[in-house]
Parts: structure tokens; C-alpha cells; sequence
DNA sequence: GCAATAGTGTCTATTAGACAATATGGG
DNA sequence: CCCATATTGTCTAATAGACACTATTGC
């Protein structure tokens, strides 16, 4: 391949896509079908285009949402990566985000014709990462669990109904750790991101649960 | 002007520079002598040169240096901000950061013949930032008192060698807020960042203090 | 009644904030 | 001694973790 060094910077994003499937933290990898890399696993992203993205938000929301036909309820900023060595293209510059897909929505993201998918342990990936996306997965799952060790909900995870127990059991997932019932149970009754579902509850062969939803001014 | 739209965005950088100038919190701003908005206030930074940095943190020092002749020992990442109209010259990207000035440095930071220099109130900045600066600053502000809040210490506003009360009056000049001298304290001596230097103390006609540096692992 | 999960209560160790008390220099 | 600042100690309210207890369903 010729290596052709670009009179301006490369500008591209990638993202960090996590879910829960079977109650377990995963994120998104795809496997590149085009030049640089061909073959190779890494966080979808790409390079923007200006004629058409309004920012850098708007061109990761464009991306995933030709690979999922999905919008994304949010995005978090992780942080922007830089260098002449760190994409084969030339000098580059990558704003890495995060975001949360709800668990009821893994199906909605499939593969295309050309790559592949793959939904991985972020903390064991299993295929060898290219570029620097390596560094980007692992700190882009610092940024979420240091978000949610902080006391942020990821609600962002869930359905769009769900119960308390679900929202501990997504965060013990985030964080790699089992949390007290009770402790969680009282840092709940202070947020105000929680809205009890009047009826609705049930889901097994024991006490039913109450359902809650986010609330309307909630921001992950 | 002519208003010329590019094929690729616009990289740059920009920095919030803090210092403390009489124990007050303050922040460098620059007066524009070249194109766009020139005579117009803004925070120090400037296009990236792909052929000379090697990352945006060497591009953002590069600027700083040739500014106040002087290596910053830090930078900390803030924010990317982006979009077709945030810079009269196309479609941009700027990388934020903040860094912190010792202020005894405070001098080495002098206007050019062209550009003149201000450190000003960063809640209260006096002149108009251009650009989406006023944004800019007010993110770096919230970036550096999230982290003295979560415990670090602005080691990197002090001289080489420092009392414990110069440590909680930079804390507080940050924070905007009285800190209690014994919770501080208490929480100093749990901190690995502090190391006693042996003889070193006085200052007035009161009792003299144990003077402190950086140690040598310390990162902010 | 039993299994399983939901939901609540209690005890304790730790911590942050308020504030008092003591220490040590110069004058 | 007095002043000003350094340094340490004490008391208390709030909090987090551990863990036990009660509640409610299906079977």
C-alpha cells in the first residue's frame, strides 16, 4: 500500500458501543472490510464528512446508524486521540465516544454484507485490536465505569421499562463487582432520575417486582 | 472576508491557562492580531502543523512555548469541540485543555508585539471571548474544580516548594470556596503526592511552617 | 409450607465538617 | 505577654458496607 502523507489531518471518530447480553457487559467490534486494515478488528467509526456531519456527534451518530438503523439515546465525549503514526493514512485525529444500547435493541445492530460483527468482553476483547484501538476500548470503559461509580445510572442500558434490581444488576455489570442491595437501594431513593410505573410488575414464580422508568429530564 | 469552505476541517488546538496571581484564580486570554476576528479576545491556541507536531498536546505546548517561553510540566485534555460554523474559516475541530502556571512563572508570560495578553477572572472573564470560547473556558473551569473536588492537587500552581496552607489556599481559590484547615489536612496526610523537605520553614512573625514539595512520582 | 426474589431495617466503621485547643515563632 | 499562623485533637452528623429480617408471589 502507498503510504501518502495528506496536507491536512485526517478527522474521524469511533465508538465504544456497550450492551448487556445475558446480563453481561459487551461492546461492538467490527471487522474492517475496507483499505486500511482490511480484516482487522476495531470500534466502528470513520472518517467524517463535512459536506453533510454537523459535528463530530453527528458523524458517529451517522455511522452507527448505517451499520444498526438505530438512533442512539446519547453519546459521551472520551477523549481525542492524535499522531502522524497512529492510522497507515497519515496524520490523524480520532474522537473516541462511548455509548449505551438498550439490551432490547442488540438485534437491531447486524451485521452488513461486508463486515462482520462482534459483540466481546471489553475487558478480554479475544481479537487483536488495530490501530490504537485497543488503548481507546479500555479507556472508553474507564470513562463508564468511572460515570457510574460516581453515582450515574445507565438506564441507557435497559428497556424502556424496568426494576431496581435490573438497574443494580446493569451496574454490577459495568462494574465487574457485586453491589449491596441495600446501600444501592438507598442511593436510589435519592435520585430523582427514577419514575415508579403505576401498575405493572411481575416476572417470575416469586414476589413481583414494582417497575420503574426514567425520568423525563434524565441524562445519563 | 471571503468566506472559503474547505475540503477537510480545520484542527486545532486551545488552551485554558491558569495561574494564580495574588491568590486569585485567573486565566490567560490573548487579543487576536491575525485574521480571523482580529482585536478580539480569545483563549490561546492556533492550527495544528502536521509537518512539525506530533500530537495535538505537542502542537497545543508548541504554541504556549513560543508564547511564554516556557515548558508547561502538564495538559490536560477537556473536550473536542467541532462543527461547520463555530470558525469563520470552514468546517473546524478544536481540541480543549487546561494546564496550570506556577505562579512565581507568572512573569515569564509576556505579550508580544502584536498580541497582547490578560490574565483574567475565569468566572468573569471582562472581554468577549470570540469564537466559542466563553463555552471553551467555562468547560475547563468545570473540568479543573471536578479534580481538585475529587482530591488532586494543584501542585503545578505552587513554587517548587510549598507550605500546606499555600496548597489549601490554591485549592481554594479553585473550588471559590473556604476549605476547613483540619478536614484538609487530614486528607493531605493520606496523600502520597507530599513528601516533608527536612529543614526549610519561616515565612513572618509567626510560627514557621514545614515546607513540602512534589514528590517525584506526583502527576496532577 | 417451600423456593425465590422484592423490599426494608439495623448495626458499625469510616469520613467530612465544625470547631476547639495547643504550639511556636517575632515583637 | 500578645499576635498571628501552624498543627493537632475532639465531637458529631452523615454515609457506606455488611447482613439480617420481613413480604409476596407461584407451586
Amino acid at each position: 500500500m502507498t503510504e501518502k502523507k495528506l496536507l491536512f489531518p485526517i478527522v474521524n471518530t469511533d465508538v465504544a458501543l456497550f450492551t448487556l447480553i445475558d446480563q453481561q457487559l459487551r461492546v461492538l467490534l467490527i471487522q474492517r472490510a475496507n483499505k486500511p486494515d482490511p480484516g482487522g478488528w476495531a470500534l466502528p467509526g470513520g472518517i467524517i464528512k463535512p459536506e453533510i456531519d454537523k459535528s463530530l456527534e453527528d458523524a458517529a451518530l451517522r455511522m452507527l446508524a448505517a451499520k444498526a438503523l438505530l438512533r442512539l439515546p446519547h453519546l459521551q465525549q472520551v477523549a481525542t486521540h492524535s499522531g502522524p503514526d497512529r492510522d497507515p493514512r497519515g496524520w490523524s485525529v480520532s474522537t473516541l465516544f462511548f455509548s449505551l444500547l438498550p439490551s432490547d435493541q442488540v438485534p437491531a445492530v447486524a451485521a452488513s454484507k461486508t463486515e462482520a460483527i462482534a459483540w466481546v468482553d471489553p475487558e478480554r476483547p479475544g481479537h487483536r485490536l488495530g490501530f490504537d484501538h485497543g488503548q481507546m476500548l479500555a479507556e472508553a470503559l474507564h470513562a463508564l465505569r468511572d460515570k457510574v461509580e460516581r453515582g450515574a445510572l445507565p438506564l441507557h442500558l435497559l428497556p424502556a421499562r424496568f426494576t431496581l434490581t435490573e438497574v443494580q444488576r446493569a451496574c454490577e455489570a459495568i462494574l465487574g463487582r457485586v453491589i449491596d442491595k441495600g446501600a444501592f437501594r438507598r442511593q436510589l431513593k435519592s435520585a430523582r432520575d427514577l419514575v415508579k410505573v403505576p401498575g405493572a410488575f411481575v416476572r417470575g414464580a416469586q414476589r413481583p417486582a414494582q417497575m420503574y422508568r426514567a425520568s423525563a429530564g434524565f441524562v445519563f
